[in-house]
DNA sequence: CTTGATAATTAAACACCGTTCAATTATGCT
DNA sequence: AGCATAATTGAACGGTGTTTAATTATCAAG
């Protein structure tokens, strides 16, 4: 058989997208296989590979649904603040509750390699870019003497240590429950280093 | 054929891990296959199984090795130096230098899951339980009027936080490299965190 | 209205994967 | 010498990603 015309490229394309990202909620980035993507639309794996590039193409897409996700709560807790401090305060919290409330999905985006030579696509990396920026906005309000430059090592430093402590306390390599919960440890490492990184003269 | 009896089941074991570790080093821990790794020591996959439950248990055992390398040259970053201060940089300079230079081996550290209802075992625990004493041993050093609970926590922040850094780095999702080499990023989360945390009045 | 090109879809194939297990065989004990 | 024990094998099962020849529906041109 052959062309059934059911439903166009792009038709399939999302069906596809809507199915991988259902299995990655359901069990992980580990449980999408081509076979059982393409058994829940109906379709064989050939029309999947006519489709995306590989396997990991199909997870890197969904992975930028979930980015954009991530993207969406992060700013309107950024907006719920008018205090720069208290902004990135929540920014900081608001990825820890994204990180657990949306476990799988979000693990996803850190589990997934690219095969070998293959760039991160420019509409992923413009993503990035913006997560980025909304630190730094936060950090020149803050205080407006510091350089492009430290204002974007400042975000990186921010995004890094929090995402590392998430990592951490998610797969439970922590072992912290019982000295403090995770959000206090977010808490005191965006406490601490702004603190600091505001009244510093030396440039870091 | 059955009963060779050239090896042990300890020779096996360990001739296994090394061809694990060998494998890990050269191609990543996703390289590890139980035919490839039998294939390497002259055995059978049946004898495998004899030796280890399964293939995370073996990559396990691989990676306590790696622990313990790990183990020892930030030991030796701690005692390069007296002030505890410079010996915390030490320690986290160090933790990047070796997630570079031995990248697959670290990764691998944490991309390995151990199957559902499988807890880490204890001397693997127990491993990790002294990476985060060396910490805790300098944070007492440098302000010895905290509390246990608070070093425990400035250490499980110190710990995530610069793994984060690396992680992101080294898997190229910080994108940094023309804004300041990741030993700055490094640097400054520990100065400044260090910074605030040690004349800091109340407690986070 | 038929022909022919084009593009979509399938099913089968290939080479791998982790894991299990009956069958085989060498060893050590009695 | 015989027997229980334990080590080892090879084949099997059901899964994986990916490729490809063959099939067939659609569409455009004559």
């Amino acid at each position: 058989m052959a062309r059934r015309n059911d439903h166009s490229r792009d038709q399939i394309r999302s069906m596809a997208l809507e199915a991988a990202s259902y299995i990655i909620v359901q069990e992980g980035m580990e449980g999408v296989s081509a076979r059982k993507v393409a058994a829940k639309i109906g379709y064989t794996v050939g029309t999947l590979y006519h489709c995306f590039d590989n396997i990991q193409d199909l997870i890197l897409q969904a992975n930028g649904a979930t980015l954009s996700q991530l993207l969406t709560l992060l700013q309107s807790e950024k907006d719920s603040a008018t205090d720069p401090t208290v902004s990135l305060h929540k920014i900081a919290q608001g990825y820890l509750q994204f990180a657990e409330n949306h476990f799988n999905s979000w693990h996803a985006l850190f589990q997934l390699k690219l095969p070998e030579n293959t760039p991160t696509p420019d509409w992923y990396q413009t993503q990035i870019d913006t997560l980025f920026e909304l630190l730094e906005q936060q950090l020149i309000l803050l205080n407006n003497s510091k350089s492009k430059r430290e204002i974007q090592l400042a975000a990186r430093v921010l995004w890094g240590s929090v995402h590392g402590i998430c990592s951490l306390y998610l797969d439970n390599k922590l072992f912290s429950d019982n000295i403090a919960p995770t959000e206090a440890l977010i808490h005191s490492m965006v406490e601490n280093y702004l603190n600091s990184w505001c009244t510093a003269e030396n440039p870091n």
